[in-house]
DNA sequence: AATGAATGAGCCTTCATTCAT
DNA sequence: AATGAATGAAGGCTCATTCAT
């Protein structure tokens, strides 16, 4: 993985040019199939490279280095996710606290399904380079603030959480759903865990209102 | 890493003499203390046997190879963990609900505190391997009793949780100590946070007493 | 020398440039003077590499491991040897069967010759792995042939020979030469020993003429 | 194979107690079966000394390296069949010509059959040591040595062979058994096969004693 | 822009051998 | 005499990365 490097930029050269979007796209989608086929101990430059169909040289032309092509395709697989949820939660749906809650659920749920393997190497090579928590935090971020909205508003249905409360709340509902990708839970898309993930979202918002707790901030 | 092996027997020889047995525990702990330096980066067998004090071919006589070192520290270090939560839960304190709530909160939040980046690594490496799940297993199978226990007895709480339930319980507290772990959160060992993880363990049990749901089994 | 791999291939990757090809010369040529230098003991993939002068990396880039440069290398000396065969029988000399089995003699003794000890090294390494067979096997045949063809045709010399036969004469042959050559016996090349081999060959030959003994089968 | 010793001598102490005897003997023996079972690559010292029923020490204490064992395996081997030679033809059978050599074949092929495997990996052992000379050396003597007397005596049979002569016959002899064995030929232990080597051996003793040749020594 | 041959640091692992007990 | 824990040199091999074409 050669000496960790701090820089947060992935690509090398900004593509301007579709054929230039096209070879990262291509590189992009060779390293998911490599992850979702062998996993991440299979996952090197030049097999990545090979099944993008470009020369080791061209990925290089793309991308610093190895985890780049990892961090980007983790930040492509975010962004799609945070999508959907945005999407979910626009579209006017149930307003209540637990509806708009579910829809969430729902959506983050089905955002690791599709390609699941892939997904859970993209996690786990996440995980194992502790770059995992700049990636969550958008997502984590996301969560928070559909909290802290319903908490503020006209009405407010809930006090503003605290930092800790937000914490605690998106990382525990993420944390169960990983939890149940990664040990490939049978129960995973079934109706009674959804169920069961908003129970624990909306007590935890019902208990906060009956009891703010001490401090109290915005994120 | 190797090509991951299915093997769950990490030991080659086992210790027979006394010197034997401080040779094993020399290397976990100069293992510990390279992760702690170094992260998984420096992880190698050879940094290892150098810092434990022995020779590379003594680590090999003692393990069949590099991830069985790690599995073994993780092994060791899950032990302890769930030993100090029984001795947590064990220890007569308050016998409330939320007494006992907090008391394996406090232990699980103190399990990840002291050598962190060991820890850390531990976890990142463990995770990035796919046996997470298996060592996982026996802290969530606790903690999951500990919320089962709640609802038998002579007078239960509780009513039994359902597997989807333990399942989310469990998960989602882990969940968000882990993240703290891993984030670095500055305020893993508040007062606020852990009241923040009791109150999310104890709403969402209280909110199941209230109603159930449907499925309910033991584990 | 790794687990024996019962895979043929040798290279790994078809040298497609003229670069290519001469860094494929240059190993093999490498890895021949490392044999004659310092026998198997030296034969090392860094020696071979280095006397080649390619890096190691570039080694295993044509070969996929040490053992498939050896084999690599005895096929290239199994070639040319049958190629000098091949033109010594055809280079129209004496006709006679005496003469045609000079003419082999002649030729597989010095196919020994020029290099020796890396020629020793190889017939070593390859007898020490059992692929010996394989290899023996077009010499092998080519000598059974040239017997065979002794015996058929218009006027047929010699009765067609038995599976045995054909082992047996082959087989006894270059088992003498061999021998010479791994017991660096200073008669190797001289007049009288050739006649030896030609007298081995020729009387057994005749004795089958006279009696071809039961059963007779064509290779 | 450490670096290699020209030191022949391979017993370390004399063992005159008969427990050091039984030691040795179960070292050869445990070496024997380990080649037997798992050849050349699984022959190390310390599976030797395992299978053997002795520590590694004690294996030390009786031969000077690994070398030593394999060598003094092959002697072992050797001299069993030197004696089978001898007493095959010291017991009086056919004494002719040919009587005298097909006992003797039938004696080599039979020595090469019980333990086949293992004899194998000796001869290959052996062979990629270079110091098969060394040990073929008293067998081809004592072929040598029967064609030798076969020319002398009161009414010799035959004029006495030539330096180059006893080399090619008994190499021609070994080498075509060797091979059989070697490239585990099916038809080993047939009569054909028998025959053939048989003829091998009287045709060109024949044709030494229409036409002798040039120089004439004895060994 | 793309190619892909070449590089080489460094890792994991084996195994012959020693020596304190 | 025997034991077996410990040693460590050495070797095979991978793979991220460069650079001449």
């Amino acid at each position: 993985m050669a000496k960790p490097r701090q820089t947060i930029e992935t690509t090398r050269r900004i593509p301007r040019q579709s054929r230039a979007a096209e070879t990262v796209t291509a590189i992009l989608e060779g390293a998911a199939q490599i992850l979702e086929t062998g996993g991440l101990a299979a996952f090197t430059t030049n097999t990545v490279a090979e099944r993008a169909g470009v020369s080791i040289g061209t990925l290089y032309q793309y991308f610093t280095n190895k985890d780049a092509v990892l961090l980007a395709l983790a930040r492509r697989e975010m962004e799609i996710a945070l999508a959907d949820v945005g999407r979910a939660l626009g579209g006017g749906g149930d307003p209540s606290l637990e509806g708009r809650v579910r829809a969430m659920v729902r959506v983050i749920i089905n955002a690791f399904r599709g390609r699941q393997r892939a997904r859970k190497a993209v996690v786990q090579a996440i995980l194992a380079q502790g770059i995992g928590i700049e990636l969550m935090a958008p997502v984590a971020a996301f969560i928070a603030a559909a909290g802290a909205e319903v908490g503020s508003g006209p009405r407010p249905i809930l006090p503003a959480l605290s930092r800790e409360q937000l914490f605690v709340m998106s990382r525990a509902m993420l944390g169960a759903i990983r939890a149940a990708v990664l040990e490939e839970q049978p129960f995973l898309r079934s109706r009674a865990f959804e169920d069961e993930i908003v129970r624990l979202a909306v007590s935890y918002l019902g208990s906060i209102k009956s009891d703010p707790g001490r401090s109290r901030t915005t994120v």
